[in-house]
DNA sequence: CTACAAGCTCAACTTAACTTGAGGTCAAGC
DNA sequence: GCTTGACCTCAAGTTAAGTTGAGCTTGTAG
C-alpha cells in the first residue's frame, strides 16, 4: 500500500486553510520545505500541515514570522519531528507567551486601576515601565515583539 | 503662577518616548490633538501624555491604531477626561483583552498538550478551531486582530 | 493526444505604522 | 540681529506579510 504521503501545494492550501501564495511565501522564508517533482512542482510531506498549523496559531497571537522561523528551526529538517522535538519548541515559546500574557493582563487591569489615577506620567507609571522599553529597533512597521 | 501646561512636540516626544514623527502621525490619524501657536507650532495639553501612554501600551499588545483610535474617541475631546471616562474605555477593551489573553493561554497550553498528539489535522485540532477563523479580511499585512 | 486546471517564477501592488529627507519657518541666546 | 536648534509640511521610502497578475510549464481526464 503505497503511502499517499505526498501533498501538492493545492492540497496543503486546502487542508491548512492558507493560500497557495502564502505557502510559497513561507517556503521562501524558510518556514516550510518541499522537494520538487521532475517537473519542478512542489511536493510536501504530511508534517507540513502541522508546521503550517503552528505558524498560523502563533501568528494569530502576534508572533512574527521571523520568530516563528527561529523556533521552527529547532525542529529537525530531516525526520518527522518527535514529540520531544515539539516539546522543546513549546517550552521555548512558553516563556515568551507567559510574558505576553502578563503584559496583556497588565493592560487589562491597569486600564481600570491606573489610568484614571494621574500617575501616567510615563516615568513613573507601572504600565509603561514594567512593560520595559521593548521593541525599539529599526524603522518600518512594528508589531508585537516578544523578544528582549 | 502661570501653569506650565503647554508642551511642544519635542517635549512630548521626550517625555513619552515616541518620536516626533510618530506624534505627527498620531495626530494625522486622529489619535491625539493639538492646537497651534501663532507661528503654527503644535502645543499639547498635559493629557496628551496619558493618551500616548495608552496608545503605546495598547499597541504593544497588538491592538491596531485604528482600534485604539476608535476606543479613544470615547474620550471627550474638550475637557480633560475624568476617571469615569477612562473607566468606560477600559471596560470597552476588557472583553477584547480577555479574549486575547485566553487565546494566548490556549496557544501556550496547547503547544505542550496538543502539538505532539498528532491531532493537528486542522479540521479537528482544538487549537486551530477554537481560535475560530478570525482575521481574514483584505490584503496586506495582518496583525493580531481583536475584532470579530 | 489534447484541453485545461493546477503549478511555476518573478515583479509589482497592498496595508499599517512609521521614518527620512528636502526645503522652508520660528524663537531663544549671545 | 543673527545664528542655531526646534518646528512645519509634504513626498517618498521601509518592513512585514502576503496577494495579484502576467507569461509559461505540467499533468491528468476524457
Amino acid at each position: 500500500m503505497a503511502p499517499v504521503t505526498e501533498l501538492t501545494v493545492g492540497q496543503v492550501a486546502m487542508r491548512s486553510g492558507v493560500a497557495v501564495s502564502a505557502l510559497h511565501f513561507y517556503e521562501a522564508r524558510g518556514l516550510i520545505r518541499s522537494h520538487r517533482t521532475s517537473g519542478n512542482q512542489r511536493r510536501y510531506g504530511r508534517d507540513v500541515l502541522r508546521r503550517v498549523a503552528i505558524i498560523r496559531v502563533a501568528q494569530e497571537v502576534g508572533i512574527s514570522l521571523a520568530e516563528i522561523a527561529a523556533a521552527l528551526h529547532s525542529l529537525p529538517e530531516g525526520r518527522t519531528p518527535t514529540r520531544e522535538d515539539w516539546n522543546l519548541l513549546s517550552t521555548t515559546w512558553r516563556d515568551q507567551l507567559d510574558q505576553k500574557i502578563s503584559q496583556l493582563k497588565k493592560l487589562r487591569d491597569g486600564l481600570t486601576d491606573c489610568i484614571g489615577c494621574g500617575c501616567m506620567s510615563i516615568d513613573k507609571c507601572p504600565l509603561r515601565n514594567k512593560g520595559d522599553r521593548l521593541a525599539r529597533q529599526g524603522a518600518g512597521a512594528r508589531r508585537l515583539m516578544v523578544e528582549s
